[in-house]
DNA sequence: ACCTCTTGTAGGAATTTTCTGATTGCGCGC
DNA sequence: GCGCGCAATCAGAAAATTCCTACAAGAGGT
């Protein structure tokens, strides 16, 4: 029986795949957790086999859980689900060792197939999205300046962009403001701009925004 | 008993619904549509009371069906349901006769009682936001918001979204700093926005850079 | 092994921006 | 022709941001 853990911040969402994967006799949704901190907590007490959780949650995001999970268990299998297709969370996931990456559109059956892969420690990639996220890491390679930025500074730029102010950005993600700060003159620099102006229409123009 | 029709391309969020509603005892969810032609066909055979779409459907979206419903169906009501928080949508949506919106992230209860508001032809929209939505709705009617901004306002607005500090903005303009922020605070007002990051996107979706 | 670069993190000081009011003049309606 | 609101302008205090600097841990090259 594989016991798995739900994360995510809607409640519908948690409802949904709770329901589907009811049908299945060998998973077990052994408990759900609505944010990062709830999931540490429950992880801690070692009883599940799989985590699978959104990568977009309000507060902590997905990503920075995904770490300190790793920190603490590195062999635990965490399934990372995106609302959007946004390939580069995909990208970000997978280096942060998610061990899936799907989007919440997947078919029942895939998300089926990825968690019994997943359990024991492999990889999987929907064949839908490897050919597209093969494609975007090449791009990482030498394409688009904001795949060169980190997990970190992506996640600020994300906030900033839709137009947190750096203090509540500090705040929602546990930082110093001095730290946040830190991290948009990175961005400015590995992208060439000088303002969060500047900043916003890059990200509209290459599609981060909408 | 109210017949219930769910139209949304992402499965998890269906059985999310479908396992929400199963609880109550008059509402009951006759049939799902995975998109908006498939919608419209089940639509014709009459025997639902209510219609529960999510808005931002690949393919044909969800606005699109929607002005196909009311073209057949001028009385059947439709609750438009969003991933987005983005208040842009509730005014095209209501716009578009939808009898309620919600986001994605409402408490079940609030959806609850939007559908049962709804059924019979009322109009729901969730107290947190009808603010809001009021708000847009005028701007909506009165042509492009920045068309009432002075030309002082407006100049300022430019060189903001260009990039400029405020201090900057001051000293080519020959105005005191403190002159230039009371413009800016007086442009987010009149176009309803938060901050500079918002200011970027909206000169960006109006055409007024590039 | 050693050196260098990158990443994640901040502190203190220097600036910029925001907030809270104010003042003045100008057109407009009654 | 008087008052009213709006547009343009600004000051002082308070808050937010930026600048410069630093440092530790890890990755990577030689």
């Amino acid at each position: 029986m594989i016991e798995l853990l739900i994360v995510d911040d809607h409640t519908i969402f948690r409802s949904g795949l709770r329901r589907m994967l009811s049908d299945e006799a060998d998973i077990h949704v052994a408990d759900e957790a609505s944010d990062g901190a709830g999931a540490l907590a429950k992880i801690r007490s070692g009883k599940f086999d799989v985590v699978l959780m959104d990568i977009n949650m309000a507060g902590r995001s997905g990503l920075d859980t995904l770490e300190s999970i790793r920190a603490e268990r590195p062999e635990l299998p965490v399934i990372m689900l995106s609302m959007y297709p946004e390939e580069q969370y995909a990208v970000l996931a997978l280096r942060a060792r998610a061990n899936a990456y799907l989007s919440k559109d997947v078919e029942p059956q895939e998300l089926l197939t990825a968690i019994r892969h997943v359990v024991g420690g492999g990889r999987y990639v929907s064949p839908r999205s490897a050919a597209n996220l093969l494609m975007q890491m090449d791009r990482a390679r030498e394409g688009a300046p904001h795949e060169k930025l980190t997990a970190r500074e992506m996640q600020v730029m994300m906030k900033i962009v839709r137009g947190m102010s750096l203090t509540d950005v500090g705040v929602q993600m546990c930082l110093s403001v001095k730290t946040v700060s830190t991290y948009r003159v990175r961005i400015l620099e590995k992208l060439g701009l000088a303002s969060n102006a500047e900043l916003v229409q890059y990200a509209m123009r290459n599609g981060l925004l909408d």
